[in-house]
DNA sequence: CTATTAATTGAAGAAACATTCAACCTAAGC
DNA sequence: GCTTAGGTTGAATGTTTCTTCAATTAATAG
């Protein structure tokens, strides 16, 4: 919520004929409201995954994760994207903190699997997203 | 698809108990398989609508308006977010090329709502995010 | 026609991000 | 124990991405 209610008025007079001050605040209120249908936490929590998937290295991980329907090890991962081991792990690193990847170790070698989320996520963006754009 | 596969080798020894070159080649094709299952024009535009939803203005705008379930106008919208007008504008611009939310001028007015694509999104994150993360 | 208002555009500085290098930790193997 | 290999971490840098300011377009009002 922010700014100069001004130009809301003039819309509201528009819209409504006229416009008297108590117009304006109702119309405040039910934006304010639609803005925080959600609460800040689960805005937050949902901006995190989105921050995690939107790039390139980090989602082809998901995205072979996802197909590969089992769990994969670092070394494998590493065959996939074009970046430095360090830079796998960072990666990787991130997207267990949004919940999108799981890891395990196993003896000397590390692997790691989708989430539920990230398969569900994955699922959506291919159904509603065609290639041409 | 990159680098350096000694290590695949040594991994799928570990995996297989031995482990020809033919066997590293076929975990690496198997590997590409995965990474190519949808094409680059594919990843591309999913990581374009991506990109366009993980910042916290355009997230906000988008979540507004597909709770609206209605078009809302400019003005409103800057009721909604904290940026300048400008900001908004250049906003609104980002989620128009992501195929997230339509635009529509009216008379001295212009109005926004959000497409399916983005109730679709909203609606998975909704589902698949918890806050307490 | 001129002035005003709604909204957009481009450029530029500031802030956030991704990638790498180097150092490190841990588990196995000798 | 020592060494090697798999993987992670933190700091630094180079690149993107935001946000703003200033200028601009388009529509209405006078």
């Amino acid at each position: 919520m922010a700014q100069s209610t001004e130009r809301l008025r003039r819309y509201l007079e528009d819209e409504l004929g006229e416009c008297r001050s108590e117009d304006v605040e109702r119309r405040l209120d039910e934006l304010g409201t639609l803005e925080a249908a959600l609460g800040t936490a689960q805005v937050g929590a949902e901006l995190d995954v989105l921050s995690a998937l939107s790039n390139e290295t980090r989602y082809t991980l998901v995205r072979v994760l996802v197909g590969a329907r089992e769990e994969l090890c670092v070394c494998e991962l590493h065959a996939v994207v074009d970046v430095t081991e360090s830079g796998l792990s960072h990666a990787l690193s991130a997207l267990v903190d949004a919940g999108l990847v799981e890891g395990r170790k196993d003896g000397r070698w590390k692997k790691y699997r989708a989430t539920n989320r990230a398969v569900a996520l994955v699922t959506v963006l291919d159904g509603s997203v065609s290639p041409d754009e």
